[in-house]
DNA sequence: AAGGCGGGGGC
DNA sequence: GCCCCAGCCTT
């Protein structure tokens, strides 16, 4: 069979497969290209499942580009909280506001001011202009790169900008006439139903017959990719410090970086994981971190473990009970004596604030008692 | 080209 | 435990 006939079967098959077969999700009873927009940057690297009460929460509580474009951001911050990657909602709402200010509040129907927005990248934009107004622009994610790597056989390193780049011209062959939309979410459906990245389902798969990957039986091997480097251990000590009411002391992440602008317990590292661990060595260190933050603490009991894994980073989080050292002048009523970005809340506060999954579990805890209970429990053991 | 940037699901 | 996911941005 020769190239062309092989992609040939290769479009056709997949398209009438997903005309049958594809999944009634939220953004395809829409045909608002606000709502394609929202949902591709919601499913960059996050899982269907993940996006789908997301995806109705957000388009409920911001129905146009403009209510985005007006809202206010910690608003938005809010409804991103738990998917991650939060610099794409800060992005996303910048980008509502250039739609609202350069385009009327319409989704341009043009590749260049569609990629010319932020957070939008060579993916997304093709995405935005396939699915939201059938151009035929190739939309090659991570799916599609494991599609094609299969079916044709290609041995190059997924990993590579390089090998995106040629995907996305084999992609852009591929498109049949007029059905650009449905072809790439054929694609990327079958990726993510049956071309799975373990035991893919190649006895159900449409294009099964002539896949170039199968036939060589190196469809378990394709596609290759350079493996990720792990994330780096960090040893972190953070205070629950509680007022004379109980509310617990909280500051904001600066503006950039990790986790930008959700809110935490105060933490510090330590650089030494023994120390970290040590009863001993332990308070001391913390209570200097946090000195040098302008945060007067004493550390008193270790009441808590939690862990969380980043892309690139591994936290282990101990918590300690502390109390402010300088008096009861920043425990009071907020007289100013709290470094920048701190503040005492309560349960009703902790709710209406963005923190990431890791405090926000552990302050659920805290202001269910569950907390302060198993430190309980294990102190008396 | 490499690294920063979350979180969860599947096996 | 490991892998990977409907990627983008900065350096």
């Amino acid at each position: 069979m020769n190239e062309r006939t092989l992609k040939a079967a290769f479009s056709e098959g997949l398209l009438g497969w997903y005309k049958v077969a594809k999944r009634d999700l939220p953004w395809r009873r829409s045909r608002d290209p606000y709502h394609i927009w929202i949902s591709e940057i919601m499913l960059q690297q996050t899982r269907v499942d993940t996006v789908i009460p997301y995806f109705n929460r957000f388009v409920e509580r911001f129905p146009t580009v403009a209510d985005l474009a007006a809202a206010p951001e910690e608003d938005v911050l809010k409804a991103w909280e738990g998917l991650g990657y939060y610099s794409r909602a800060r992005n996303l709402q910048a980008a509502a506001r250039e739609v609202t200010e350069r385009y009327g509040g319409r989704v341009p129907d043009d590749k260049a001011a569609v990629s010319g927005l932020k957070g939008v990248g060579p993916y997304t934009s093709g995405a935005i202009m396939s699915i939201a107004f059938n151009r035929p622009e190739p939309a090659v994610d991570g799916n599609v790169m494991r599609v094609l790597s299969r079916y044709f056989c290609i041995d190059e390193d997924i990993a590579r900008p390089a090998t995106r780049i040629g995907m996305e011209g084999l992609a852009r062959k591929l498109i049949p006439e007029g059905e650009a939309a449905d072809f790439n979410q054929a694609l990327m459906e079958l990726g993510a139903m049956i071309c799975t990245p373990k035991s893919p389902s190649c006895l159900v798969c449409p294009v099964m017959e002539h896949c170039q990957g199968r036939q060589a039986g190196r469809e378990e091997e394709l596609p290759i990719k350079t493996k990720a480097k792990p994330p780096k251990p960090q040893y972190r000590l953070a205070a629950l410090t509680l007022d004379a009411s109980g509310r617990v002391l909280v500051r904001q992440r600066p503006e950039q970086g990790l986790l930008a602008r959700l809110w935490e317990l105060p933490h510090a590292e330590i650089p030494d994981a023994e120390q970290w661990r040590s009863a001993e060595a332990a308070p001391a260190l913390f209570e200097a971190a946090m000195a040098a933050e302008g945060l007067a603490i004493r550390a008193e009991r270790h009441i808590a473990d939690a862990e969380h894994i980043f892309t690139h980073l591994h936290w282990y989080v101990r918590v300690w009970t502390a109390e402010l050292t300088d008096g009861g002048e920043a425990a009071g009523t907020g007289s100013g004596s709290l470094p920048e970005g701190y503040r005492w809340i309560g349960p009703a506060e902790f709710e209406q604030l963005a923190w990431p999954n890791l405090f926000r579990k552990l302050l659920a805890q805290h202001f269910s008692g569950a907390l302060e209970a198993a430190a309980g429990a294990e102190r008396r053991i």
